[in-house]
DNA sequence: TCGGATAGGAATAAATTTTTCCCCTATTGC
DNA sequence: GCAATAGGGGAAAAATTTATTCCTATCCGA
Protein backbone atom coordinates (compact mmCIF):
# COMPACT_ATOMS: atom_id res chain seq x y z
CA UNK A 1 0.00 0.00 0.00
CA UNK A 2 1.92 3.56 -1.01
CA UNK A 3 2.01 5.62 2.38
CA UNK A 4 1.17 9.31 1.37
CA UNK A 5 3.85 11.80 2.16
CA UNK A 6 1.48 14.95 2.44
CA UNK A 7 -1.36 14.80 4.65
CA UNK A 8 -4.49 15.73 2.73
CA UNK A 9 -6.01 18.67 4.28
CA UNK A 10 -9.38 18.27 4.72
CA UNK A 11 -10.79 22.37 5.04
CA UNK A 12 -14.07 22.09 3.85
CA UNK A 13 -16.74 19.96 2.25
CA UNK A 14 -14.65 19.86 -1.12
CA UNK A 15 -11.73 18.57 0.38
CA UNK A 16 -13.64 15.84 1.94
CA UNK A 17 -15.81 14.75 -1.00
CA UNK A 18 -13.29 14.74 -3.34
CA UNK A 19 -11.25 12.27 -0.78
CA UNK A 20 -13.85 9.63 -1.45
CA UNK A 21 -15.40 10.50 -4.55
CA UNK A 22 -12.74 11.63 -7.39
CA UNK A 23 -10.88 7.78 -8.21
CA UNK A 24 -10.87 7.61 -11.99
CA UNK A 25 -13.55 4.60 -11.39
CA UNK A 26 -15.10 5.60 -8.22
CA UNK A 27 -18.16 6.93 -9.30
CA UNK A 28 -18.57 4.42 -12.02
CA UNK A 29 -18.40 1.74 -9.03
CA UNK A 30 -20.68 3.05 -6.74
CA UNK A 31 -23.07 3.71 -9.58
CA UNK A 32 -23.34 -0.01 -10.56
CA UNK A 33 -23.81 -1.28 -7.89
CA UNK A 34 -26.33 1.03 -7.12
CA UNK A 35 -28.24 -0.20 -9.99
CA UNK A 36 -27.92 -3.73 -9.13
CA UNK A 37 -24.40 -4.89 -10.54
CA UNK A 38 -22.72 -6.87 -7.57
CA UNK A 39 -20.13 -9.37 -8.18
CA UNK A 40 -16.76 -8.30 -9.18
CA UNK A 41 -16.99 -10.06 -12.55
CA UNK A 42 -19.91 -7.78 -13.35
CA UNK A 43 -18.87 -4.41 -12.39
CA UNK A 44 -15.10 -5.38 -14.65
CA UNK A 45 -17.41 -6.04 -17.24
CA UNK A 46 -18.94 -2.59 -16.83
CA UNK A 47 -15.82 -0.97 -16.33
CA UNK A 48 -13.49 -3.08 -18.68
CA UNK A 49 -11.21 0.01 -18.79
CA UNK A 50 -9.83 -0.48 -15.61
CA UNK A 51 -7.89 -2.42 -14.08
CA UNK A 52 -9.28 -5.13 -11.75
CA UNK A 53 -6.54 -4.25 -8.92
CA UNK A 54 -7.91 -0.44 -9.19
CA UNK A 55 -11.60 -1.53 -8.62
CA UNK A 56 -10.69 -3.99 -5.36
CA UNK A 57 -8.69 -1.53 -3.91
CA UNK A 58 -11.23 1.19 -4.42
CA UNK A 59 -13.63 -0.66 -3.37
CA UNK A 60 -12.75 -1.18 -0.10
CA UNK A 61 -12.45 2.80 0.51
CA UNK A 62 -14.00 5.11 2.84
CA UNK A 63 -16.69 2.60 4.36
CA UNK A 64 -18.96 3.40 1.27
CA UNK A 65 -19.34 -0.14 0.25
CA UNK A 66 -19.96 -3.81 1.81
CA UNK A 67 -18.43 -6.68 0.85
CA UNK A 68 -20.62 -10.21 1.47
CA UNK A 69 -18.92 -13.14 0.58
CA UNK A 70 -20.55 -16.66 -0.39
CA UNK A 71 -19.10 -19.30 1.13
CA UNK A 72 -19.37 -22.08 -2.40
CA UNK A 73 -17.52 -22.95 -4.51
CA UNK A 74 -16.29 -21.25 -7.03
CA UNK A 75 -16.19 -18.15 -5.11
CA UNK A 76 -18.71 -15.48 -4.90
CA UNK A 77 -18.93 -11.64 -3.72
CA UNK A 78 -21.55 -9.18 -3.81
CA UNK A 79 -20.58 -5.78 -2.88
CA UNK A 80 -23.95 -3.16 -1.87
CA UNK A 81 -23.60 0.74 -0.95
CA UNK A 82 -23.62 1.06 2.43
CA UNK A 83 -26.47 3.50 3.96
CA UNK A 84 -23.38 5.88 3.65
CA UNK A 85 -22.96 4.95 0.60
CA UNK A 86 -26.26 5.88 -0.56
CA UNK A 87 -26.33 9.21 0.13
CA UNK A 88 -23.94 9.95 -2.40
CA UNK A 89 -26.25 8.56 -5.59
CA UNK A 90 -27.57 12.05 -5.78
CA UNK A 91 -25.05 13.95 -6.22
CA UNK A 92 -23.29 11.15 -8.85
CA UNK A 93 -26.59 11.47 -10.50
CA UNK A 94 -26.00 15.12 -10.71
CA UNK A 95 -22.19 14.78 -11.78
CA UNK A 96 -23.78 12.19 -14.33
CA UNK A 97 -26.53 14.29 -15.77
CA UNK A 98 -24.75 17.66 -16.31
CA UNK A 99 -21.75 15.48 -18.34
CA UNK A 100 -24.79 14.28 -20.43
CA UNK A 101 -26.08 17.14 -20.90
CA UNK A 102 -22.90 18.83 -22.33
CA UNK A 103 -21.84 15.58 -23.64
CA UNK A 104 -21.31 17.47 -27.45
CA UNK A 105 -19.75 20.37 -26.11
CA UNK A 106 -17.65 18.74 -23.67
CA UNK A 107 -16.53 16.19 -26.05
CA UNK A 108 -15.07 18.88 -28.19
CA UNK A 109 -13.44 20.78 -25.83
CA UNK A 110 -11.70 18.08 -23.81
CA UNK A 111 -9.84 16.62 -27.20
CA UNK A 112 -8.64 19.74 -28.42
CA UNK A 113 -7.06 20.37 -25.04
CA UNK A 114 -5.57 16.64 -24.95
CA UNK B 1 2.81 20.59 -21.37
CA UNK B 2 2.62 17.00 -20.36
CA UNK B 3 1.29 14.95 -23.62
CA UNK B 4 -1.24 11.96 -22.56
CA UNK B 5 -0.35 9.05 -23.73
CA UNK B 6 -3.16 7.13 -23.51
CA UNK B 7 -6.39 8.82 -24.37
CA UNK B 8 -9.22 9.29 -22.33
CA UNK B 9 -12.13 7.62 -22.57
CA UNK B 10 -15.20 9.44 -23.09
CA UNK B 11 -17.78 7.07 -22.76
CA UNK B 12 -20.74 8.58 -20.58
CA UNK B 13 -21.22 11.96 -18.97
CA UNK B 14 -19.09 10.53 -16.34
CA UNK B 15 -15.90 10.58 -18.20
CA UNK B 16 -16.81 13.83 -19.29
CA UNK B 17 -17.20 15.72 -16.06
CA UNK B 18 -14.37 14.14 -14.43
CA UNK B 19 -12.28 15.22 -17.19
CA UNK B 20 -13.27 19.21 -16.47
CA UNK B 21 -13.65 18.85 -12.75
CA UNK B 22 -11.48 16.47 -11.15
CA UNK B 23 -8.15 18.65 -11.17
CA UNK B 24 -7.34 19.05 -7.10
CA UNK B 25 -8.30 22.83 -7.12
CA UNK B 26 -10.17 22.84 -9.98
CA UNK B 27 -13.75 23.13 -7.77
CA UNK B 28 -12.69 25.45 -5.17
CA UNK B 29 -11.08 27.58 -8.17
CA UNK B 30 -14.81 27.74 -9.79
CA UNK B 31 -16.17 28.14 -6.60
CA UNK B 32 -14.31 31.25 -5.58
CA UNK B 33 -14.70 32.96 -8.47
CA UNK B 34 -18.29 32.54 -8.51
CA UNK B 35 -18.15 34.08 -5.22
CA UNK B 36 -16.69 37.54 -6.28
CA UNK B 37 -12.68 36.33 -6.11
CA UNK B 38 -11.91 36.95 -9.14
CA UNK B 39 -8.00 38.32 -8.99
CA UNK B 40 -4.69 35.87 -9.22
CA UNK B 41 -3.21 36.84 -5.86
CA UNK B 42 -7.11 36.54 -4.53
CA UNK B 43 -7.26 32.95 -5.48
CA UNK B 44 -3.84 32.18 -4.17
CA UNK B 45 -4.39 33.39 -0.88
CA UNK B 46 -7.86 31.54 -0.82
CA UNK B 47 -5.96 28.23 -1.80
CA UNK B 48 -3.19 28.54 -0.16
CA UNK B 49 -1.79 25.38 -0.17
CA UNK B 50 -1.92 25.11 -4.06
CA UNK B 51 1.20 26.09 -6.61
CA UNK B 52 0.44 28.70 -8.50
CA UNK B 53 1.49 26.73 -11.47
CA UNK B 54 -1.33 24.87 -11.21
CA UNK B 55 -4.05 27.18 -10.91
CA UNK B 56 -2.77 29.00 -13.28
CA UNK B 57 -2.68 25.68 -15.50
CA UNK B 58 -5.90 24.92 -14.00
CA UNK B 59 -7.57 28.44 -15.08
CA UNK B 60 -7.18 27.80 -18.21
CA UNK B 61 -8.80 24.72 -18.98
CA UNK B 62 -11.72 23.60 -20.63
CA UNK B 63 -12.98 27.14 -21.41
CA UNK B 64 -14.82 27.18 -17.85
CA UNK B 65 -12.91 30.62 -16.99
CA UNK B 66 -12.19 33.68 -19.18
CA UNK B 67 -9.20 35.71 -18.43
CA UNK B 68 -9.62 39.97 -18.51
CA UNK B 69 -6.06 41.66 -18.69
CA UNK B 70 -6.65 45.31 -17.76
CA UNK B 71 -4.07 47.38 -19.78
CA UNK B 72 -2.79 49.04 -16.16
CA UNK B 73 0.52 49.24 -14.07
CA UNK B 74 1.15 47.10 -12.03
CA UNK B 75 -0.66 44.62 -14.35
CA UNK B 76 -4.12 43.42 -12.97
CA UNK B 77 -6.25 40.01 -14.61
CA UNK B 78 -9.41 39.10 -13.73
CA UNK B 79 -10.90 36.05 -14.33
CA UNK B 80 -15.11 35.09 -14.54
CA UNK B 81 -16.97 32.17 -14.80
CA UNK B 82 -17.71 31.43 -18.72
CA UNK B 83 -21.86 30.60 -19.19
CA UNK B 84 -20.57 27.54 -19.42
CA UNK B 85 -18.80 27.39 -16.21
CA UNK B 86 -21.39 28.96 -14.36
CA UNK B 87 -23.69 25.74 -15.22
CA UNK B 88 -21.33 23.69 -13.18
CA UNK B 89 -21.89 25.79 -9.77
CA UNK B 90 -25.13 23.57 -8.70
CA UNK B 91 -22.98 20.93 -9.60
CA UNK B 92 -20.59 22.09 -6.99
CA UNK B 93 -22.62 23.19 -4.89
CA UNK B 94 -23.97 19.67 -3.85
CA UNK B 95 -20.74 18.23 -4.05
CA UNK B 96 -19.38 20.71 -1.26
CA UNK B 97 -23.02 20.64 0.49
CA UNK B 98 -22.60 16.57 0.73
CA UNK B 99 -19.23 17.18 1.84
CA UNK B 100 -20.16 19.86 4.30
CA UNK B 101 -23.50 17.50 5.65
CA UNK B 102 -20.64 14.54 6.58
CA UNK B 103 -18.00 16.20 7.73
CA UNK B 104 -17.28 14.50 10.98
CA UNK B 105 -17.99 11.01 9.94
CA UNK B 106 -16.04 11.76 6.28
CA UNK B 107 -12.93 13.01 8.28
CA UNK B 108 -12.84 9.87 10.64
CA UNK B 109 -12.87 7.60 7.48
CA UNK B 110 -10.49 9.38 5.49
CA UNK B 111 -8.29 9.39 8.42
CA UNK B 112 -7.80 6.16 9.22
CA UNK B 113 -7.07 5.11 5.46
CA UNK B 114 -4.64 7.84 4.83
C1' DT C 1 -6.20 -32.66 -18.56
C1' DC C 2 -6.36 -28.09 -20.35
C1' DG C 3 -8.78 -23.70 -20.54
C1' DG C 4 -11.75 -20.65 -18.53
C1' DA C 5 -14.43 -18.59 -14.86
C1' DT C 6 -14.61 -17.27 -10.00
C1' DA C 7 -11.98 -14.02 -6.57
C1' DG C 8 -8.04 -11.78 -4.93
C1' DG C 9 -2.87 -10.39 -3.63
C1' DA C 10 2.00 -8.70 -4.15
C1' DA C 11 5.48 -6.45 -6.54
C1' DT C 12 6.70 -3.50 -9.93
C1' DA C 13 6.19 -0.38 -13.77
C1' DA C 14 4.08 3.31 -16.05
C1' DA C 15 1.28 7.30 -16.38
C1' DT C 16 -0.32 11.41 -14.65
C1' DT C 17 -0.66 15.27 -11.65
C1' DT C 18 1.23 18.62 -8.65
C1' DT C 19 5.05 21.04 -6.64
C1' DT C 20 9.50 23.31 -6.69
C1' DC C 21 12.78 26.18 -8.52
C1' DC C 22 14.26 29.65 -11.29
C1' DC C 23 13.40 33.00 -14.88
C1' DC C 24 10.87 36.92 -17.43
C1' DT C 25 7.84 41.39 -18.18
C1' DA C 26 7.15 46.33 -16.69
C1' DT C 27 6.64 50.24 -13.46
C1' DT C 28 7.08 52.73 -9.15
C1' DG C 29 9.57 54.20 -5.19
C1' DC C 30 13.76 54.78 -2.60
C1' DG D 1 20.60 50.48 -9.51
C1' DC D 2 17.64 47.50 -6.54
C1' DA D 3 13.57 45.87 -4.34
C1' DA D 4 8.70 45.31 -4.46
C1' DT D 5 4.39 44.32 -6.92
C1' DA D 6 1.47 41.84 -10.10
C1' DG D 7 1.27 38.36 -13.49
C1' DG D 8 3.23 34.37 -15.95
C1' DG D 9 6.06 30.23 -17.97
C1' DG D 10 9.42 26.11 -18.61
C1' DA D 11 12.00 22.23 -16.84
C1' DA D 12 12.58 18.91 -13.69
C1' DA D 13 11.50 16.61 -9.41
C1' DA D 14 8.30 14.64 -6.34
C1' DA D 15 3.98 12.70 -5.24
C1' DT D 16 0.24 10.00 -6.37
C1' DT D 17 -2.60 7.05 -8.96
C1' DT D 18 -3.31 3.28 -12.28
C1' DA D 19 -1.85 -0.53 -14.94
C1' DT D 20 0.77 -4.84 -15.68
C1' DT D 21 2.46 -9.11 -14.61
C1' DC D 22 2.61 -13.13 -12.16
C1' DC D 23 0.64 -15.83 -8.17
C1' DT D 24 -2.91 -18.64 -5.29
C1' DA D 25 -7.27 -21.66 -5.25
C1' DT D 26 -11.49 -24.52 -6.85
C1' DC D 27 -14.71 -26.23 -10.18
C1' DC D 28 -16.86 -27.05 -14.65
C1' DG D 29 -17.00 -28.36 -19.32
C1' DA D 30 -14.89 -30.00 -23.55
Amino acid sequence: MYERKIIPNLNCGFDLIGEVLFGKWKIRLLWFINEGHKRPSELQRKIPDASRRVLNIQLKEHELVTRKIFPVVSPKVEYSLTEFGRTLIPVIAALGQWGDENEVRLRDVILRQV
